[in-house]
DNA sequence: TTGATTTATGCAAACGATTACACTAAATAA
DNA sequence: TTATTTAGTGTAATCGTTTGCATAAATCAA
């Protein structure tokens, strides 16, 4: 019935022009009234919607979004594309997503997929392997915004959500001292990515500052999964002094780490702490629920398509270069609070 | 520097018409070898990226495809976005994401966006208050394939791939008699979504079965979380004859039950038996791992955009129904499996 | 040499909407 | 009455590609 209705329809269908109806229903000031409500209420009639493709080929805007993630059935990727969905929705943008899965080549051809299809911007997170510079060169050339979140590199003129994640690795170290833990280990991940280096920078300035000693002894490298943290904690107690808490840069590793502090006996919170980082759901579900650091996903999310909408609204097209680092927050539960520094928590 | 090249640019760098330019990068037969190359390089040098938006107008078909769903940030349906996308990328389709917020106002909206967008297709599960259906007719009338996945709604010519749900609450509850329980609780949603009626239905046949009574006052109607699996339990304890099983028809809820019965200091699986929906991921992380039915939702996913796929390559058009029901497995874990009967288990 | 066939390319319309410009008729000013 | 403004609408170009048809040059057959 209605199939691919057009405004030539509604033009033929009213003995008018094309450009007529189109100012009819832009609200153009230069049509009479009359003619106005004709095509309004034929157009209702009709089903007419407009074809936003041709606005778009015409107006060189589509209104559409790149979102390029590593997957996006991860908890935390998850949330920073809700937030995005949420944010860019209601200013009459569309939002593509598209998964890397963590390799280079994918990144790549994704991002030359999104260029194609005349994306008004691309928001995304880098791939673990990812060297290349020239597909983020391809896309500045086109003049087209670019905002990295969480994972970012440095390039000049891209604009980059983040938390600030040193400022995590250091309150979470810093609130294991507190509860009275004296040798903390750290488990990191791999440090070709910003974000794993800088958590545990942040965890070796804690220890300096209240006065521990940062010993590599007890920092590990590890992939980010439940079997990488029992391991951890195997290699941790052969060690001859042996730690009494764990910062882990993954909250997986964190559970699988108490699982095995539990197998071997160890209680917990009271004679060894853990604290994780993300904030999964899994933590607070836990029996005994996981202390974490919060990274505030929904929020990061918000906050890069804020930074890509500043981008395109920018008035004179000033190309801001915008870093915003968002505060990461300690959420400590049972997992590292011990009943005797209760009142020293929070 | 490269900023927009079309093929016209192409064109008059080397005193030919866009035509030979567009036909010779599409491998059009009738282009001498020689200029073949020669626009082949240029292009490539000259860093030109063909512009979709044109060719979709041209063609009518966008290569796009919406997914509407409640929330994108819960992992069933991020999961089968994920297997939307994996299953759509190769085919050389964009996937649209879209939230309802479980609301029929957003999906009403939505929908109508992206027929704007001129979608080639809209994979959808519905939002729970949805009660209109004049925006399916919309998508129908545009002769858009529309397929629903998990909740969805009985319209003519509307394809659909669900789990069999009726299937899934009846390997739940008999494995619970199985187990040996013999008052089994079932703690169900709103039955307004076909999906929860369903999983009830299956558990009600399963007793009656096996020669237990379908008694109603062990059915309660819950909200999904924790707090209502809570309450549902302190609920339950009040009956006379108390149940020694609860088969919820969700993860959340199963969980608040169980925290709750610890909390009334009842052993779990020795003397009650849990078993839950979704197979949501904190499921096998809890120390009292829990019992699910596991939804398959990454093949639900990949099976939805396979659908789409026949219907849009289905030669001669015709237009096939297709209703696809994936077969739910039950994962059976700590919460349910008593000592007594592990042999029977598996 | 001439006509028929093949090969390679150009021309122009089409997809659907917007918009600068032109035009007509009516209203107003002089 | 005549000139000038104004309101309302039509004409046609534009965005970047594709593609049926026309055309020119080149090859082939006789």
């Amino acid at each position: 019935m209605s199939e691919k209705i057009t405004i030539y329809d509604i033009a033929k269908k009213l003995n008018i022009t094309a450009a007529t109806v189109s100012r009819a229903l832009n609200n153009n000031p230069r049509i009479s009234d009359t003619t106005r409500k004709l095509v309004m209420e034929t157009a209702a009639s009709m089903g007419y919607t407009q074809n936003k493709l041709a606005l778009a080929l015409k107006s060189g805007k589509s209104n559409l979004v790149g979102v390029i993630v590593p997957y996006i059935d991860t908890s935390f990727f998850a949330s920073i594309i809700r937030g995005i969905e949420e944010a860019l929705h209601p200013e009459g943008y569309n939002v593509i997503i598209c998964q890397t899965h963590e390799t280079e080549a994918k990144e790549i051809e994704t991002v030359n997929t999104l260029l194609n299809a005349q994306v008004d911007g691309i928001l995304m997170s880098l791939s673990k392997t990812s060297k290349e510079t020239t597909h983020f060169e391809h896309i500045l050339n086109k003049k087209i915004p670019l905002v990295f979140f969480d994972r970012r590199k440095n390039i000049k003129g891209v604009s980059s959500v983040t938390i600030d994640d040193f400022e995590g690795g250091y309150v979470a170290t810093k609130h294991l001292i507190e509860q009275g833990c004296k040798t903390i280990a750290h488990l990191s991940g791999d440090w070709s990515l910003e974000i794993y280096k800088n958590r545990s920078e942040g965890y070796k300035q804690a220890l300096l500052d209240h006065g521990l000693k940062y010993d590599e002894k007890y920092l590990l490298h590890v992939k980010s999964d439940t079997e990488a943290g029992k391991s951890a904690v195997d290699t941790l107690m052969k060690l001859d002094k042996k730690p009494d808490a764990i910062f882990s840069s993954s909250d997986f590793v964190a559970l699988g780490a108490i699982q095995r502090l539990q197998e071997l006996g160890i209680k917990l919170p009271d004679d060894f702490c853990v604290v994780g980082f993300s904030n999964e759901p899994f933590t607070q579900l836990m029996e005994l629920s996981i202390s974490s650091v919060d990274q505030a996903p929904h929020e990061m999310g918000r906050m890069a398509a804020k930074v890509f909408l500043d981008q395109v609204s920018g008035v004179g097209k000033v190309k801001i270069e915008q870093k915003v680092e968002l505060t990461p927050h300690l959420i400590s539960r049972k997992s590292s609070v011990k009943p005797v520094a209760k009142k020293k928590a929070k």
